[in-house]
DNA sequence: AAGTGATCATAG
DNA sequence: CTATGATCACTT
């Protein structure tokens, strides 16, 4: 049952605006799905949910997951008043090679050109089967959000490249900030360390932190 | 209760 | 391990 790619943006968005108010048990249903008790060991299954019910391309690639639309999926748990429950992950940071490395050429920059938002409800309280898909809201960032995303990205990039990512926290940059993206962690990749040689650290993934992503919801359906 | 750091499943 | 899809769960 898996759907075939969307020809163009319209098709897309087409499909996008049939899910809303529909259930995950039925999308499931329809996909031959079976629907998990919680999401503790099945974390990514509503995206991989709906990225199926579009016709998303599989796999796991840098890049967007309807490239030839140039459009990216990112599903958005949110509570009874709209509002994001958790941070958005963007994609993995790179920790060496990062000379010349410009926010224009950066893996962030290109995956936040434009996105299809997806809100499904997310709290605890209501069996994951039951949770509803919202109204999709395609978005591409405006000249502010734009400039924000970039400040924090040039912000952490540069920490990276000092050869200070261990120093780097949640805390840094005021929408996007850097976070462990690992399996764990005692998992290592090669970083930059203090006197510019290699060393390892825990792998780190850049997010939009939930005031940010509350603010392009907002901003869409008010 | 919010926010940060940790973690889970899977494909290649 | 890297990268995809994210949410969990402990600390503050």
């Amino acid at each position: 049952m898996s759907k075939s790619s969307p020809k163009d943006l319209a098709e897309l968005m087409q499909r996008a605006n049939l899910m809303a108010g529909i259930s995950l048990a039925d999308i499931a249903n329809d996909n031959g799905i079976t629907v998990p008790d919680n999401l503790r060991r099945d974390k990514g299954w509503i995206g991989q949910l709906i990225e199926l019910e579009l016709g998303a391309m599989a796999g796991s690639k840098p890049e967007q997951d309807f490239l030839h639309l140039g459009v990216e999926l990112k599903t958005i748990p949110i509570d009874h008043t709209g509002k994001p429950l958790e941070t958005t992950y963007v994609t993995v940071a790179p920790l060496t090679n990062i000379q010349g490395l410009t926010w224009e050429n950066s893996l962030v920059y290109h995956k936040l050109q434009r996105v299809l938002w997806i809100p499904v409800e997310g709290d605890r309280s209501i069996p994951v089967g039951q949770r509803r898909i919202g109204t999709p809201l395609l978005w591409s960032p405006s000249a502010s959000e734009m400039s924000l995303l970039k400040q924090d990205w040039e912000e952490i990039m540069e920490l990276i490249a000092l050869g200070k990512v261990d120093t780097i926290t949640a805390r840094h940059g005021e929408v996007l900030q850097l976070r462990p993206k690992a399996a764990n962690s005692q998992a290592l990749t090669e970083s930059i360390g203090p006197d510019g040689q290699t060393q390892l650290s825990n792998p780190r993934g850049f997010y939009l932190k939930i005031a940010f992503t509350q603010q392009i919801l907002t901003h869409a359906f008010n």
